[in-house]
DNA sequence: CGATTCGTAACTATCAAAGTTACATGAAAC
DNA sequence: GTTTCATGTAACTTTGATAGTTACGAATCG
């Protein structure tokens, strides 16, 4: 998602398509377009339809962090879910309460360093002047 | 999983068979041995076979911390991979790379805090008393 | 109008995790 | 020593989430 995303960065110019975007990754365009919604909502990119449409960022690359884009995608920094399987067990609210305590704190930490992270950030660590080069590796 | 270790640590004097540890999690006795297995490697609990036999802990549950369970169940401390899709490719190259360090700090940060935590400061926070009360919710 | 491209629903495919069954191994009780 | 209980592990089945596919409607430009 990232991948694609500082390709955006690096062409801001013009509009990709679905299809475009997903040759990035060997995906497929339907799956780009369900992943870009959330993105859309949170005006993160912009989509147009029709001929000449297609997918662009809505701002400028330096405005966009990593933590927003968590954000929009709906996904968590931790691997683990704190939902009760035994209610009413006290040692599992004990656990609970203990792992969600971790998860507060982690979440701020994480979310802090990441939203320090911009899309033009990572742009800038792309080649130097790749887009000079044309060295994108996709071929086609 | 936690919810498990933090019940043999409550009861530490007798061993517990894994259909028991499968009870109060509302699983399979199968998956816990196989769960198990690891942290049994890395010399967290024991197991006892035969009559009489079955799961404890192998040293104090002040001295197991929440950073080794995870490092012994092999489970990574973020959510998400690294590995190339398009390789070759100098924008992903550069993405890998972001992610990369990020991984590696915020997985210090993480294992740092985890490490703080022992099983004994959870199982501190059950109740007070509560095996006194015998008030598990684990009805049979 | 016709070509293009997003938006989205509905369905299928894939894959990893959990659950199940089966049986061998080891240890205690009688 | 035989029975009983429990782990160890392999093999298979089930389940659930995610990705991929197909289809078609809506919007936009030439």
């Amino acid at each position: 998602m990232l991948h694609i995303l500082v390709h955006m960065a690096t062409s801001r110019d013009e509009a990709m398509t679905s299809e475009q975007l997903a040759g990035f990754v060997h995906t497929n365009a339907v799956v780009i377009r369900r992943a870009f919604a959330g993105l859309r909502e949170a005006g993160i990119v912009a989509s147009a339809r029709g001929h000449g449409g297609g997918w662009q960022l809505a701002k400028a690359p330096e405005t966009i962090s990593l933590a927003e884009i968590c954000t929009a995608l709906g996904e968590s920094l931790l691997p683990f879910g704190t939902e009760p399987e035994a209610p009413g067990c006290l040692v599992e609210q004990a656990v609970i309460g203990a792992l969600d305590e971790f998860r507060r704190d982690a979440e701020k930490l994480l979310a802090e360093k990441l939203s320090r992270v911009s899309l033009a950030d990572i742009a800038a660590t792309v080649g130097p002047n790749m887009h000079l080069t044309g060295a994108h590796s996709h071929a086609s």
